[in-house]
DNA sequence: AAGTGGTCTAGACCACCCT
DNA sequence: GGGTGGTCTAGACCACTTT
């Protein structure tokens, strides 16, 4: 039994315990959240119910006010609960709103597995258009570079990539490199590009019959749209481009509240 | 003089960046955290520079250990800088995979607004198949709700719901109540259902002819299907369902790094 | 051994809410 | 006025990394 378990163990007579173990891995702020998120997760203290306050918990687990007020931020970050200041601490109802997806599933396929392969289709320099140079803040006719490229998992194609870049002439182009390195610049964000920041969207389009074709799929079939501007670290756009992704190949998931069983998060006390 | 006019004391030839004002609103660890996200913005740090240490920092603001810590920690959950035992503190190359797409733009449309309406399409008490007592957990056969719902904005479709509910026979069905009600039950989570957790994922379909007769879209377009399961205080799954959002009218945005002109945030300390 | 992040305590003051 | 969350300090110990 480990100790985070032992902490979450409602106590039969007293409804708590004296349960924070100083010799556990697991920090004492830790262990206070996950025993107080397990009486949320088990229904002990239900949506609405207001926690004990911070005096309470401070004599009751012999933990200084600091220690107690870390366990209720780290509960804050995790959505369980909202706090209002002379009121009290109060366990907080589930909202969809509160849904986050992340794009990790996106990163899988980005950095440079085995599987993954990026297929230069194109690479241009071309005078910015309108459209392109107020994306890129740069006059209309200076230069850009156009890329276009596929994102195959082994010979599948999964994504379809289309960027306009700020053409830097210090930087000669490497057509080689451009199939790899710019991509990975984007989603690693290490080294040369020195990204200092981005703006995402995501939508949900059509695919047009020539992007079908480019990723194997029927025209019309539903694809995410992702668009991005990267900015350098004076602030200006760097790129701006969109994926294609193909619906069918990625799917973004999220929880939401405190499931019953909390994994152990912080993990690794089991010995001893 | 007081401990806090005596701490307040400005710093006399600081050679570096703004000094901590106690009398502001913003409290002095949300400062330092803003005053060194500024030096991010502006390219006075770069992406793996490494921060001055915490005792640097402490003493050259006159903070606390602790106060300091809050104002980096505040850093690292804004993504914009990770933290290495022994080593340091360092800014963080902004990185694809930390963007968080969130359901805010959704709430909107759900939370009855004077644009918003329900309607209500089918309500139907029905047994159990394989699939949904499996996702219910119930057995075959037991009742179950089905519902198909449309919301609109104003007289436009936006998304097709379809939800199986584990029929309660304590709660009667009141179709009316259910129009609305089961709808912001998962929307706002608040009273009644008492709904404990939820699993969201989401990804990107074509509209089947039907679907797109309803959300009033060519057959074929593009739209995010968001399916969730609900469960209640016993971590029983409560509720099933699908939402389909046209694509056309739902998209959500995400920003990544630091961006220049970072918002007061706090705000309202020009005063004095 | 020195530097650095990570945790913790005991005590304090403040702003806010409720009765 | 008493309870509650929010902030802050000074000092301490630990674990990890680097020299």
């Amino acid at each position: 039994m480990t100790d985070l378990e032992r902490a979450a163990l409602p106590i039969a007579g007293a409804n708590r315990g004296p349960t924070i173990n100083r010799d556990a891995y697991a920090p004492a702020y830790l262990q206070l959240a996950d025993a107080l998120q397990a009486q949320i997760s088990d229904g002990s203290l239900r949506p609405g119910d207001k926690l004990p306050s911070e005096a309470q918990l401070r004599r009751h687990y012999q933990l200084s006010q600091v220690t107690v007020r870390r366990a209720v931020n780290t509960l804050l970050q995790r959505g369980l609960v909202t706090t209002a200041q002379g009121r009290g601490t109060f366990v907080k109802s589930p909202d969809i709103s509160d849904a986050v997806f992340q794009l990790r599933e996106l990163k899988e396929y980005i950095v440079q597995g085995e599987r993954t392969r990026v297929n230069l289709l194109e690479v241009r320099v071309l005078p910015a258009d309108e459209r392109v140079a107020r994306k890129l803040c740069i006059e209309p006719g200076e230069w850009a570079i156009y890329l276009r490229r596929l994102l195959m998992d082994r010979d599948t194609p999964i994504s379809y990539h289309r960027e306009y870049l700020v053409y830097d002439p210090s930087q000669p182009i490497v057509e080689g490199e451009l199939e790899v390195t710019a991509l990975e610049g984007l989603f690693r964000g290490n080294g040369k590009a020195a990204l200092q920041s981005g703006a995402l969207t995501i939508e949900c389009v059509t695919l047009r019959e020539d992007e079908a074709q480019l990723l194997h799929v029927a025209p019309g079939s539903g694809a995410f749209l992702l668009e991005h501007v990267f900015r350098d670290s004076m602030d200006r756009p760097a790129s701006w481009g969109w994926f294609l992704w193909r619906g069918d190949r990625i799917k973004f998931s999220a929880t939401l509240g405190a499931r019953r069983r909390v994994r152990p998060q912080a993990g690794g006390d089991e010995h001893e």
